[in-house]
DNA sequence: TGTATTTAGGTATTTGAATGCGCAAATATA
DNA sequence: TATATTTGCGCATTCAAATACCTAAATACA
């Protein structure tokens, strides 16, 4: 249904590519990773352009080239990551359009406020190379 | 930018009629609570069907008809309206393609799982009464 | 009975994310 | 140098959710 949490495809992909690529001995292809990964090879690409032009990884290529890493995994937090795809978290007025709530606090409380807060110290406090570990052996 | 805490407009929309129509003394119609809340009247429309069908309100169509109260404020809790409008909040896999994630345990934690409990139930305690009060007079 | 008002509900349009596609650029290797 | 491989990147398409529109049905009231 409705995701309340809402974490774009392309982040998880991301997050996703930097383990792989960090464990892996040679470069890393974008094709590999979409097989590896069950995702469209297409969008995939897209965030590795991303992550290459933010300089997490690099990339070569022609054969045998692909991708490998730029910064340490113990570098990179998922919050970096999450940021770069989707921007600062931002929380909407719930009346988006005009700005007139007859409402004088908004009826959430903050609870928005206190879920993306809490949200955020766990992304940036986790890092790629805590997720490392959790790789299957392929 | 992307909502990380999601909430469609279809629910704040219900939640405030609610409180709206509960302190009027004569039935509310659509287009003045759309006024009063600056969206449109259509998308109102919508949402306040659901509400009648689901027994929050009582319709009554024709001149002077509108919208009133079928349950007390105090009995309909803010959660209630959230499952109506978006469904049960559901945590989906991350990569929601073949579920053959090459990671054992999700790289997110039970992040998700654990901001969703909070909000469910922080919903779950707050009532239309509790937010009739920041009801600006007008 | 006729008219204005208002909800009901089906259908259409819009929007944004995801995905697909095609070609240019780079490069390894035969 | 030719060829196969692989990324870079712009544009087109698809898809689902959100939003808007349109007409029918109901009702109050003159």
């Amino acid at each position: 249904m409705g995701q309340l949490i809402h974490l774009s495809e392309a982040v998880s992909l991301a997050i996703h590519c930097l383990a792989l690529v960090s464990v892996s001995e040679k470069s890393l292809n974008a094709s590999t990773m979409a097989r590896h990964l069950g995702a469209s090879r297409n969008h995939l690409a897209k965030v590795l352009q991303q992550l290459v032009k933010h300089n997490f990884l690099s990339s070569t290529r022609g054969p045998g080239g692909g991708f490998t890493m730029r910064k340490a995994p113990g570098e990179i937090t998922l919050y970096e990551i999450y940021e770069l795809m989707e921007g600062k978290p931002e929380i909407e007025y719930c009346m988006a359009h005009g700005n007139e709530c007859p409402f004088s606090g908004c009826v959430y409380g903050n609870i928005r406020e206190k879920l993306t807060e809490e949200f955020v110290a766990f992304f940036r406090q986790r890092k790629i190379s805590d997720i490392i570990p959790a790789i299957k052996p392929s």
